[in-house]
DNA sequence: GTACTGAACTCCGCGGAACA
DNA sequence: TGTTCCGCGGAGTTCAGTAC
């Protein structure tokens, strides 16, 4: 039997009545295979967890999924930054939203030089321990998945990605996967650009979020995103074709991302806001049918996401059912 | 003007890796 | 083996927008 979050005296007497029935599938997950319990507040929440963690979470053997963060601390580095428009521009989690990197401007940006310096250095100091004679290469070079570090399971949405074009540093409330690893010998890419974008897709879909709902209070951190049971992208499945296109026209915008579209063969992108809406629609439809959920389970994680609007909830559930 | 809510900022502590 | 540094996580504080 549990319950969770109970402060109450009487509630606490009445465990027993009040308290439900912890399914041992879940107990099983989330001693085995996750760092902390999944909390949940019945049934059907049960049900639709254990749907979702069917997959191979992100830091098992089958996704090589590098994560990282505090690529500039926002107190401990603000010696670096300045206001004058010159160098790179610093991304903070205010500055992007689900899809997009021009949510807000930036309030600071870092000399080319002394910013890109600042990483080699750091990074030369991960990679010293192989003794090879590798140049450092830094993240910021080239287009990466980034994610909000700081969040709250009450706010309209809790996971919040995007993929941001090269040229572009990030303050410490993003967090980011490394697109470039270097394996002992020389730099390799983990994943390809077209695995990235579809991961950016399912980060931004309702089911995963309502994953993160369960587990985090403020901070996203690390460990909760590579707990996360996302399928390996399958260029032969149509859901996963749908998650990863749409994802596409809704993230490359801008001149900053045409060598990413020449790159995966996109060259479509979605700027008007109700075409924008229809195609995340599609792609949490996609994700809602990628781990088997039916309507009803779909229908129950939407009414825990209250801040959302009911017109955009009902173009979700219209979408899912047309597939 | 005040209260409330959502969201971001800042500080501090922990733990592991590196190093003397 | 002790010390230092750095990445990371947690939590309190602050800010901004909105409703009344």
């Amino acid at each position: 039997m549990a319950k969770f979050h109970q402060i109450d005296d009487q509630n606490l007497t009445d465990f027993r009545s009040t308290a439900f029935e912890y399914k041992s599938d879940l107990f099983d997950l989330s001693l085995n295979r996750l760092s902390s319990f999944l909390e949940c507040d019945g049934e059907i929440t049960q049900k639709i967890l254990l749907k979702l963690f069917k997959f191979p979470l992100l830091d098992s053997e089958q996704w090589n999924f590098h994560t990282q963060s505090s690529e500039f601390h926002m107190t401990k580095n603000q010696n670096l930054f300045h206001t004058s428009k010159i160098g790179f521009p610093l991304y903070k989690g205010e500055t992007m939203e689900q899809f997009t990197h021009t949510f807000a401007t930036p309030a600071y940006w870092i000399e080319e030089k002394v910013g890109t310096d600042f990483l080699k250095n750091k990074e030369f100091g991960r990679i010293k321990k192989y003794k090879q004679n590798v140049e450092p290469r830094i993240a910021s070079d080239d287009y990466r998945l980034v994610w909000r570090a700081l969040t709250n399971f009450s706010n309209r949405r809790t996971l919040i990605s995007t993929i941001l074009p090269p040229n572009v540093f990030l303050g410490h409330s993003l967090n980011f996967l490394k697109p470039l690893i270097f394996d002992g010998k020389k730099y390799i890419k983990p994943l390809s650009y077209e695995e990235t974008i579809f991961v950016c897709g399912m980060f931004n879909s309702f089911p995963v979020d309502f994953i993160l709902r369960h587990r985090i209070l403020t901070n996203l951190t690390l460990s909760f995103i590579k707990e996360l049971p996302i399928p390996k992208f399958d260029k032969n499945n149509s859901l996963h074709q749908k998650i990863f296109k749409n994802s596409s026209m809704l993230i490359c915008t801008t001149d900053d991302y045409s060598k990413l579209r020449a790159d995966v063969g996109i060259s479509k992108f979605v700027t008007d806001s109700n075409e924008r809406n229809t195609l995340e629609a599609q792609i949490n439809a996609c994700a809602a049918k990628i781990y088997d959920l039916n309507t009803e389970e779909l229908e129950y994680i939407l009414s825990t996401f209250t801040i959302i609007s009911q017109e955009f909830k009902e173009l979700t559930l219209n979408e899912f059912s047309l597939l």
